[in-house]
DNA sequence: CGGAATCTTGACTTACGTCAAATTGGGTGG
DNA sequence: CCACCCAATTTGACGTAAGTCAAGATTCCG
C-alpha cells in the first residue's frame, strides 16, 4: 500500500557504473554541499531514452532494442522548469506528457471555493499529465519545487507509437493503472491513519522512491515545506512540525529543517503497521 | 471538482425511448416497490455493445460504427455477482476490465494491518479493475452491493483492438485518466472537507451520475451501509449518521433509513463551496 | 416471528486545528 | 561580505470537530 515506487526494482546503487553521475554525486544533489543550482543546460546534447539512466524507472521499463530506438525518435525535446515556476497549470489545453529527467515537483488540484490540495510529488523518472488525457486540458497544477527539468513526450504521438509497438501500449497502460493504485493508496492513508502515521508513511514512500534512484536510504533532504507536507497528508502544517519533533524526541529521525535522517526505519514501519481501526 | 460522471451527456431522460428499459423502469429499480430482485438472467441473448443502452456512459462513447462493430467482438461474456459476492479481490490474477451492467459495487483497499477503505461506488456503464493492469494482479476488492451484472472485457483483447482502432485506444485511455482526476478529487475531499461537506459532496456526486443514467436528480436509495459511506468519506459511521441527521433538521434532505429525498440541492451544493480553508 | 444487522442518539474523550508568539535560516541588496 | 528581511518552522495554550463507547430503536431477512 501507498508505494510509489515506480518500479519493482532493486536499488540502482551499483548498476550505473558508466553513464550516470556516479552515486556519491546524485547524494550530492539530495545533499547539496553548495546550495545553489549548478545549471548546466544540458538541452542541446540530445540524451535518448536509450541511453538515459533513468531508463529502468521510466517509461521505457521493459522495451526491447527496436521499441527503444522509436521511442527515442519521440521524445525530441526537454523543457526546463525553474523552482516555483508551473510546468503546466488546471484547465492548460493538453498536448503531451512530462518525464521528469532532474528536480522535484508537486501537483496540485483545487476547488471553486479556494480549497487547495497536493495530490502528490514526483521525481526524477516519473511521468506529469495523465490528468489531462481525460477532457485535453490539464486537471491540475504541476510547479517545480526546485530547478528541475522534463522530457517532453507529445501524447499523439506516444498514441501512435503505442499503437504499432505492443510493449510501449502495455508499459503505458501500466503506468497509468500505478497511478490510480497509487492514488487509492493515498486515499487508505488520508481516510484511515492518524497524523503521525501518515508522516511515517510518507517518509518511507519517500526514502524508497530515493533509495530506487540510487540516493541514500536514511538521509534526505525535503524538498517542500511543512505546509506541502500537510496539504498532501491532510494535515495543517503545525501538526506536521510536532509529528517531526515527536519523531526526533523518539529517536526515530534526526530534523535539521529539511535536513532528515533515519535513525530507525523499521520503527517508523511499525507505526504504520500499528494503530487498530 | 469529484465529479464522477462517466461522460459529461446532458440527462438520458428523453434519449432513450427505444431499446432500454423506460425512465420509470429505471427508477423502479432505485426504488424499488417489490424488494426482491427481478432476476431475469440475461446471460444467453447477447446484447451487443452497439445496441447496449449505456453505450453513451461506457466504453463506447464516441465510437463509430467500425470501432463499435470490432467492440460487440470483444465482449462476449457477461457475469452475474450476487449482492455480497466479490467479482475479483486483491491478488486475483488480472484478466479483464468489467463495464457494469446492471446493479451496484464498491472497491475497497486494505493494508497489511487491516485497516480498510473503500475507494469508490460503481454503477452502471462504469469500468472496473483498472488496478490490475499495473501489476497483473488485482490491487482491490469489487464487491457487488446487490444482485449486479457486468460486461467481462478481455484485456488482452481490449489492447490489441485498441492498437487496431484509434478512436477505441483514446477512450481508453481517457477512461483511465478520468479515474485518475476523479481519485485527486476524493483526495481534495478527503484532505480538506470536513464530515458535513463531506457528505454534502458525496451525494451531490451520486445523485449526478444516477441522473446521467435517466434517474431523478431528487430521490435515491443508497445501496450501502453508513459504515461504507464513511469508510469511504474517511469518517465513522456515527458520524455519517449525525450528518444525516443534521441534514434532515435542516430541510436539506428528508431520510428514511437509506432512502433519501433531496430537498435542497442548492443548499447541499452551498455546503461543499462554503468553508474556510 | 425472531435474531441479526443496521441505524440513531447521547455522553464523554481526544486528536487535531487554531491562534499567537518566538526562533531560525536562507536569499538579496547594499 | 554582511546585514537585513521575510518565509518557514517550532512551540505553547486553548478550542472544537469528530471519534469512542454504549444503549436503544428500526428494519431486514431467513
Amino acid at each position: 500500500m501507498f508505494n510509489t515506487s515506480p518500479a519493482p526494482h532493486a536499488a540502482r546503487e551499483s548498476s550505473d557504473a558508466g553513464d550516470g553521475p556516479c552515486a556519491v554525486q546524485r547524494f550530492a544533489r539530495v545533499n547539496p554541499v553548495v546550495p545553489g543550482h549548478v545549471h548546466i543546460q544540458a538541452e542541446p546534447f540530445k540524451v535518448a531514452c536509450s541511453s538515459c539512466n533513468l531508463r529502468e524507472l521510466c517509461l521505457p521499463v521493459g522495451l526491447n532494442k527496436t521499441d527503444l530506438d522509436q521511442l527515442d525518435t519521440l521524445v525530441e525535446t526537454r523543457r526546463s522548469v525553474a523552482r516555483g515556476e508551473t510546468l503546466f497549470r488546471t484547465g492548460d489545453s493538453f498536448q503531451s506528457l512530462y518525464a521528469v529527467r532532474t528536480g522535484f515537483f508537486k501537483t496540485c488540484v483545487s476547488s471553486e471555493d479556494g480549497r487547495d490540495q497536493v495530490t502528490g510529488f514526483q521525481m526524477a523518472g516519473e511521468l506529469l499529465g495523465l490528468d489531462g488525457i481525460s477532457t485535453e486540458r490539464h486537471a491540475c497544477d504541476a510547479v517545480a519545487l526546485e530547478d528541475s527539468q522534463v522530457c517532453v513526450i507529445p501524447y499523439e504521438q506516444l498514441e501512435s507509437l503505442s499503437r504499432e509497438f505492443g510493449d510501449l501500449q502495455r508499459q503505458f497502460h501500466k503506468i497509468m493503472s500505478r497511478e490510480i493504485v497509487r492514488d487509492h493508496g493515498v486515499m487508505l492513508l488520508l481516510g484511515s491513519m492518524r497524523a503521525e502515521e501518515r508522516l511515517a508513511a510518507f517518509l518511507l514512500n519517500l526514502t524508497q522512491r530515493l533509495q530506487a534512484r540510487g540516493f541514500s536510504a536514511s538521509s534526505l533532504v525535503l524538498r517542500m515545506t511543512r505546509e506541502e507536507i500537510g496539504s498532501y497528508l491532510g494535515l495543517k502544517l503545525e501538526t506536521v512540525s510536532r509529528a517531526f519533533s515527536k519523531f526526533q524526541e523518539q529517536g526515530l529521525l534526526e530534523v535539521k529543517q529539511r535536513q532528515i535522517r533515519i535513525l530507525d526505519q523499521a520503527g517508523l514501519q511499525a507505526l504504520v503497521n500499528s494503530s487498530p481501526s
